[in-house]
DNA sequence: CATTACCTGCAA
DNA sequence: TTGCAGGTAATG
């Protein structure tokens, strides 16, 4: 599910909430949900913490602790991190409670599994984050990077969006998105590219994800923020899962091919492969 | 590079 | 029943 946008817009709403709360009691329901370290003492490192920040780095949400350490949550295909009263009915597929002083409760829930939560001390949380790409929406420096890697990266575009260290915080919607504003085939080799249109690409993906943030993400399937609201954006996808459907620019209708393994939606006229 | 594994649910 | 799903790490 949660792509960058949809990881920014959990961050916006559970930050005023959760800023300066102190961790009064943690609950884990699906050990494998905690990547690091053993549950038990994911518990004990976490429980009278209080957070002082709440960051987003890529697609993983970042909360900040007392302690120096990072509570590192990647919500993978179907993960929430959903604020709740303490009480409150509990998500279906809670897996781990989080209670905070003051009457909230944290809860990660995740149908499918995949999603994980990381306890790390700094350097930890480096070796992490280090693997990432440039933030898309970040500082000219990112831009700079991302246009130096597709100068020297072979291969087609699509599995390079898709690719972390690239590029952080692209899934399969927005790697699609992105490749349709911006004219290009999703098997067209980076290799190939024009200097203007790497340019194009980048600002692609830059517009792609703002306005999908601005949308309040995209809510295909289970996408929901942390205060219980659905996105938008689906909305307003251009090519997504819109197989057969016509292209929103020339009517053409969209196609459908698997690349690296994904499912992958462009017009065959506005996307040409030269 | 493509395939598999990790999981569950839904629609065709 | 099969195929597909917004992610990624680990395999051939």
């Amino acid at each position: 599910m949660p792509e960058l946008p949809e990881v920014e817009i959990v961050r916006r709403d559970l930050e005023p909430h959760v800023l300066g709360r102190r961790v009064g009691s943690v609950e884990v329901l699906w050990e494998r949900s905690i990547a690091t370290p053993a549950a038990p003492e994911f518990v004990c490192r976490l429980t009278g913490r209080v957070i002082t920040g709440v960051d987003r780095r890529g697609k993983f949400l970042l909360l900040r602790l007392d302690s120096g350490e990072t509570l590192a949550v990647h919500l993978r295909m179907t993960g929430r991190l959903l604020l709740r009263p303490v009480g409150a009915a509990p998500d279906p597929y809670l897996r781990v409670r989080i209670v905070l002083e003051g009457g909230v409760e944290l809860q990660f829930a995740d149908q499918r599994k995949f999603g994980r939560l990381y306890l790390l001390e700094p350097s930890a949380l480096e070796a992490l984050l280090s693997r990432l790409g440039p933030e898309p929406l970040d500082t000219q420096a990112g831009r700079e990077q991302f246009l130096a890697l597709l100068r020297r990266r072979r291969g087609a575009l699509k599995p390079l969006l898709l690719d972390q260290a690239a590029i952080a915080g692209l899934g399969n919607i927005y790697a699609d998105e992105a490749l349709f504003r911006a004219g290009l085939h999703p098997l067209r080799r980076a290799e190939t590219l024009t200097e203007e249109e790497r340019v194009r690409l980048y600002e692609a993906v830059q517009e792609t994800l703002q306005a999908a943030i601005e949308h309040g993400g995209t809510s295909i399937a289970t996408f929901m923020s942390a205060l219980g609201t659905y996105g938008r954006n689906q909305e307003y996808l251009l090519v997504h899962r819109r197989a057969g459907k016509p292209c929103p620019r020339c009517g053409t209708p969209i196609e459908r091919i698997v690349v690296g393994g994904r499912g992958t939606f462009f017009c065959p006229r506005c996307q040409p492969l030269p």
